[in-house]
DNA sequence: GATAGTAATGAGAATCTTGTTCATCGAGCG
DNA sequence: CGCTCGATGAACAAGATTCTCATTACTATC
């Protein structure tokens, strides 16, 4: 596996953290909640507790290996940072989530916020609506 | 007070609602918690129950009344609705949050959104920075 | 390869925010 | 003024996330 990236980060590289690791770049919605990835250690047959999937959640993400976003309020899911920051768009029938850069809202938001006197350090942007797919409002969110 | 208010959005008048709703609108922040304006119906001696401001809160958001927000993801704060739209800037320091608008983005994200089949019904843009107000980095934020 | 030191883990309890239940109360109508 | 039904309060419940603390397991060292 991958281990170099735990070390990079200053990790140690431990089995749940390695797992964990593993199942943020198999899955293919490429968002996931803790509870999602709790289930997924459990099916593997992994012995990992909840709070240790929130903890490497938190590690990774002050390390710079994943982000945390709040896409419902409710409840946070996490994404593999590879490489280039992005925005989301969900819908609000499927919970599908789709990702997208656009480069004239990223300067608009520097600019406003040097026109307010802020220096941006981050920002969330996520559009809601609901998606054309075809078999979107008969699936329920995941 | 304005009972218009409560009488148009189709909810009875009763002393919890038009106390809130009072708050809100003498609030100088213009974004409080669920908490802050319970701790301010205690401070003004109204024996009125948490629950009691949340529910109304939830139904003065379904009547369009306020809107909520998950300016940091723990707790949302809810805000008068006020004419227009806005978006937000959050100081990462202070707390401190300045509302804007800003046309090129709305229209963006219209686009953005058609181009990736979805059609847009709300969305949920907040930047967090510094601010440079002198007396930021000193308060904690509220 | 064995070992010590230290950080990581697991299990469950705790916390925080928000929502629900149910008996009581009060707003609005006749 | 009394009735009816929605609104409220208090306590409890639920869901998500974090904390505690005893135990375990990396990593570096020998």
């Amino acid at each position: 596996m991958e281990t170099s990236n735990l070390k990079k980060a200053g990790l140690k590289v431990t089995l749940p953290r390695m797992k964990i690791l593993e199942i943020l770049e198999q899955s293919e919605t490429r968002h996931l909640t803790a509870e999602a990835i709790y289930r997924e250690l459990l099916d593997s047959g992994e012995e990992i507790g909840l709070a240790t999937v929130y903890r490497v959640l938190t590690q990774f993400e002050a390390a710079g290996l994943v982000c945390r976003l709040h896409l419902e309020g409710n409840q946070a899911v996490f994404e593999l940072e590879r490489g280039g920051h992005h925005d989301h768009i969900v819908c609000n029938q499927c919970g599908r989530v789709e990702e997208f850069y656009d480069e004239t809202i990223e300067q608009r938001q520097q600019r406003i916020a040097a026109d307010h006197g802020f220096s941006i350090r981050d920002h969330a942007l996520v559009l809601y609506g609901d998606c054309s797919d075809e078999s979107c409002p008969r699936r329920p969110a995941s």
